[in-house]
DNA sequence: ATGAAAGCGCTAACAC
DNA sequence: GTGTTAGCGCTTTCAT
């Protein structure tokens, strides 16, 4: 494990026979050099197999050239998915990520990204649970690096990329509504996070373009119980008249549905028909396949990286921006008229 | 952006009217310092809100506190829980994690390397995919740092993990024999890699083990190309005497042949049993849900992280351990006797 | 165009 | 027990 010490550019700088900030600037092309020393020092360099010491680097220029990511959960396939993308677009810039998990927790979001900061990323990228928190809002608005927000009502002062969640949930509903629907349950996770507003606020959208007033007692959004789902979709299939469709707003809740019809012995699409907003495996690979509202993780991962870039980048530094990624239903075989409800 | 400038360890011995090597000594409690002055200096460093700067102390120490870890595909949700278990342990232990993806290229897997050693890291966690090269083996037993290999045959003088996907894969083929089934068709991830070979044999030996001579026919392991598994499982499927059970070796496998029994309506566990070696939320949910062998990744992930840890332990660094993963059955409805063949 | 030297913030070796 | 100093590898004035 011990190797031959890696030349420095002191020893480049010896072996060329310059001195050593004359090195430094042949290396970068930097100041005044002559051509004839850039070839020099370069030649040398490359025999050696120098390489700046980044750590060395971000000593001198208080840049790490690294990148910090805060999700809930990195294994959560829509953050991984996302975070995938980010990763290999933010290697091609030269940026290495790290990622972490706050778990849902304030405080340990409030650790992490103390921890980031620490140790000095060159910005942020997140997620954030604690946005109420006015210590965490405080946090956010004065950080000592570019922020960017992911799928959160982060302040006007970061850039910030969203889903168009309010657009999926509408589509999802209308599409349910044009088939004949009226009784149409809903199963969200929790109202405090923007994703879970705005599908709610999409769903009742497109229920009231139609005249009809959104039923309350359909609708269900995760308090904090561990098993909400299956209590809270047993609980819907039990009231008359019966959902004759559910909006499942997220997989954990798609889940947890498809269990409960299972166990109840509803067929999909004969007695109810079945909508996910979020796409996943599951949806796709279920029998029968579940309709779905999908989006491009690589492409929020990759819109992520641009807005991140674009704070690095001192020319477009410091203009917040917005970008908003459209969706796209997804037809399958698990949505169909209402059938006589059971 | 821009923030009052952080206090250094100068700021702290001025404010606290001691030296700077004894305010360092002082804040890290080593070498000779008496207690009254640790604690005037942890006060005063307290008051002042100073914290050590990572990098400072990554250029003195030549330890960056950070671990890489190298898969081919973070979103992979085997790998994604692996990793989300590391980072947390990581996390406590003071380390930051930098992931990468390789996407089963060797010349990224190589670049990522050398780019994490660049990085000056302080270990790394890798499923390398090119360890047939010769290059990457030499680099991997000559690294700057430890390196602990994930379900990978990396060289014994490096520490590994491993998953014990032989005894899966031999529990597996096992439960299917005990039900009678003698025609068992097996769907493998390239036999390049470990766990695709381990698999294999695995199902060979349990055969083997009630004196049936494994058929190669029913043997289908990866070759490159896109929809393998779609087409390997019709055409098992096509065989007569037609396989009375699948044994399906990852996840991708798994939706494969479910696609194609459902489109052929083979009905499960009536015409054709399946077992998945390798859990997923596809297996647990689907209708019926889906016998499976499975091991735990928050394991697999903590796992990792002692052997790291370990290896970054001058007490206990230096000499490799291995560490297998035990597996486990998990009986769901996927399986049963062998019924009349289609 | 190049060299010399300062200094980023920290720790460790050495002197007192 | 504490202060002083060197130095990690690099970039960047400032002279020359």
């Amino acid at each position: 494990m011990t190797r031959k010490a890696r030349p420095t550019i002191k020893d480049v700088a010896a072996a060329a026979g310059v001195s050593i900030g004359t090195a430094s600037r042949a290396l970068n092309r930097r100041g005044r050099v002559s051509e004839a020393t850039v070839d020099k020092v370069a030649a040398v360099a490359r025999k050696l197999g120098y390489e700046p010491d980044p750590i060395a680097q971000s000593m001198r220029l208080k840049s790490t050239k690294a990148v910090g990511m805060l999700v809930s959960d990195i294994s959560n396939p829509l953050f991984a998915g996302v975070i995938r993308a980010a990763e290999t677009r933010l290697q091609q810039a030269g940026y290495a990520l790290l990622v972490a998990n706050t778990d849902n927790d304030k405080r340990r979001e409030k650790y992490l990204i103390d921890f980031f900061r620490r140790r000095r990323v060159d910005a942020l990228i997140t997620a954030p649970c604690g946005l109420e928190d006015p210590e965490m809002t405080e946090a956010l608005n004065n950080p000592d690096f570019p922020i960017i927000g992911y799928d959160r009502d982060i302040g006007e002062s970061q850039s910030g990329l969203y889903v168009d969640h309010r657009a999926a949930a509408k589509e999802a509903t209308r599409h349910l509504l044009n088939m004949g629907h009226r009784d149409i349950a809903l199963l969200s996770s929790s109202e405090k996070l923007r994703p879970g507003r705005e599908r709610i606020a999409g769903y009742k959208e497109a229920l009231l373009e139609q005249g009809i007033e959104p039923q309350e007692p359909l609708i269900r959004a995760q308090k904090s119980s561990m098993d909400f789902v299956d209590s809270e979709a047993l609980s819907l299939m039990s009231r008359r008249p019966a959902p004759t469709a559910f909006l499942c707003l997220g997989t954990r809740m798609l889940a947890g549905v498809l269990q409960g019809l299972r166990q109840n012995g509803w067929q999909i699409p004969d007695h109810v028909s079945v909508m996910s907003v979020g796409d996943s495996d599951l949806a796709r690979l279920y029998s029968p396949s579940i309709s779905a509202i999908a989006w491009d993780l690589k492409l929020v991962g990759d819109m992520l990286c641009e807005l991140t870039l674009k704070q690095l980048d001192p020319e477009t530094a410091g203009k917040p921006e917005r970008i908003v990624i459209p969706t796209r239903m997804i037809q399958r075989e698990s949505c169909g008229a209402p059938g006589q409800t059971i």
